[in-house]
DNA sequence: GATGAATGAGATTTCATTCAT
DNA sequence: TATGAATGAAATCTCATTCAT
């Protein structure tokens, strides 16, 4: 459980240890949120974390080998995230799976969004860490595409676009919406994300009439 | 016309100053694209303008300072080709009217995508130039939500969050075709895009036989 | 003790640390009195204090947070000096007394006079530092304006400016036989600084045995 | 009359150029009586001169050329002062012409003070100015020592160190009194300096009565 | 395991001076 | 005579990383 970085992994860690790796990446994170990746110093980690420099370069190997820690983490569950998708109908069931499972994707952009921004950022960076990146967006957006590829979906949609819209849709208004304080109501958000996507991308017949929305709120 | 950073606007240029002002610009804008704002280097922008750190200084505040006359412009872009935007009806018209638009957006991406992300970024940095950016986001997105509003929307779809899924899906969508080489053919994109849009947000009746879908993904 | 600067401020020092900075402030000042503040760069101190570029900015902010520092030792020093002055009566003892304190002043400027001038140099400057400055030369004067107010002193003499006289005649004969190399014996400016302020400020009787003296008025 | 720098002696101005000399050197005056002259840029003196920088050196060869243009004149004026001052007697006349002297240095101080300033400043500097300044001060000093010698001082002054103690009293009260606003009041300095030194080292009587002082004010 | 100290390469920024018009 | 543009050497400052205790 939560690995650390490339130093960390080659001794097996003592209870003391692992929790120093904990604060350090949640220190990591929450200044990623708040500065940005490139913003953020090794010295605002560790002063975050209450530790100091010697103690970082113990367990990682520099700034971005704690991003890509944080990464392979987030990696893991985008990608638990992308397999938890069923099939989905056209119906209201479907709809409602979608929108729970865009509850999820919530969850977890709550928490990982920094390193999402911090990946795309870092654009050239680490090839390594980019190749991470890569390899893990084209298993969610394939695994999206098979999901569009087999629903009912109206004409015009080509799937392989329309995961990249599905999931960069998602990423943006999360990003609008948790991160800068954006006047939106998330439950709305989220309802009508769902709503976008079961009608535009999944052909789902419009709920009949909406039980939440509608109203057109501002 | 492109009035440089502060220092530049504190003089009146002859027509070699706007000439150098201009070139400072093209070449940060083209390091931004190429590696990003964070790390281009004033360096990297004066070697690609082809004059020295001193100029440089006598145009521009510091990077930060060029980012803010290149977002200015940006912002102008985008808020034009928001007003641009006409009534979506539901038939094949207003799906046309869609596409075009989306292709025009596509174009000014290409150019200002790079200040766009940048934005982003550069999360709280400067307060002025976080404002200017949420100001014109603000303005944006309130004229798209006007048009939503107004459109003939399925029901459970709430104007103001889809404003911001709209934008969103659109900026991300170019980043990761244009920006990254992701395996995606540009016009099936945009068609996507549109169609998604148009039924998903703006109520549109799927058009009846898709004329570029359904031949699946390159 | 020599607390150093800002940054310094913020941490707590161990030994080695401190003897560092020690080195620094010793470093700066032999730098300012040889060639002055202004024409003192980053680059002197930290090759005479044989450190690094790093490690000056570990501990001071900036050349002038190094020279505050020496500021407040030198303003420590300076209103001791004042205190230390006692009622001074218009007899010999009182003019020994005089002399001794000229002598003091002489010993603290030999080590601070490149800091009082760098005080004056640096006009406006920092608003903090200008302050500190300006509060320690009232309290030094407004304790001499005491001393002066209540010894005998001659008609036409009004404390307050009188204060100011004996300070700045004090500063600058110390600038002028100590850090330029002026062909003035020391003694002899010691025993004429004090002759002066004794019989004309204080209101001292002229010495005794004296060739051209002894009209002995009063 | 003011004959401008280097360049300037090597060719014969006409009218509009010996005007633009002239605003450059009250610009240059101004300057470093605000900020001082390491502080000033050769930027800060074509704005107030509201001319640019290649006419600067059209008639400066540089920064310390416009410093020693204004030097001289500051010298030439501070002989005449020193010239102007005859023996001094140690009766009410003697302590009226000392008076009137004193006057007389505060107004050219007035003027020329930030010279004066920037002289000591520019330490070592360019060693032609460096001689010029030691030079002057080497005449203004000898004729105050003869003036001194020959005046019926009191016993423990010795003539050499008491001219800088003179002069340096001067200086710095001027400045404190003239270029810092020391809440002192300017006629009171006057009078206060002219007895100091009457008394302290011209080995005057001291006045009767005094007409202003004794009151000791603040 | 942990820490504060130190480093130095590299980035930013300044500014006196020269140049072209 | 005047000007704005351009320069580049030098100064300031940053910060990821290594070291000694």
């Amino acid at each position: 459980m939560r690995p650390g970085g490339t130093p960390a992994q080659q001794r097996d860690l003592r209870a003391q240890g692992r929790r120093t790796v904990a604060r350090l990446l949640d220190a990591g994170l929450r200044s990623f949120e708040t500065i940005g990746y490139a913003a953020t110093r090794v010295d605002d980690i560790v002063r975050m974390a209450d530790t100091s420099h010697g103690t970082f370069y113990l367990y990682f190997a520099s700034k971005e080998d704690l991003l890509a820690a944080l990464a392979k983490e987030c990696a893991a569950e985008m990608e638990a995230l992308a397999d938890g998708l069923g099939p989905v109908g056209p119906g209201a069931d479907g709809r409602e799976q979608l929108r729970a499972w865009v509850q999820r994707f919530v969850d977890v952009y709550r928490r990982y969004g920094p390193v999402v921004r911090a990946w795309s950022e870092s654009q050239i960076a680490d090839p390594a860490l980019a190749r991470l990146g890569q390899r893990s967006l084209r298993r969610i957006t394939s695994k999206l595409t098979d999901r569009i590829a087999e629903a009912s979906r109206p004409p015009g949609i080509d799937p392989a676009p329309a995961a990249f819209a599905l999931i960069g849709m998602l990423e943006r208004v999360n990003y609008f919406v948790l991160s800068r304080g954006l006047p939106v109501d998330d439950a709305a958000a989220v309802d009508t994300l769902a709503a976008v996507l079961h009608t535009g991308i999944f052909g789902g017949r419009p709920a009949r009439r909406a039980p939440t929305g509608g109203r057109g709120r501002r």
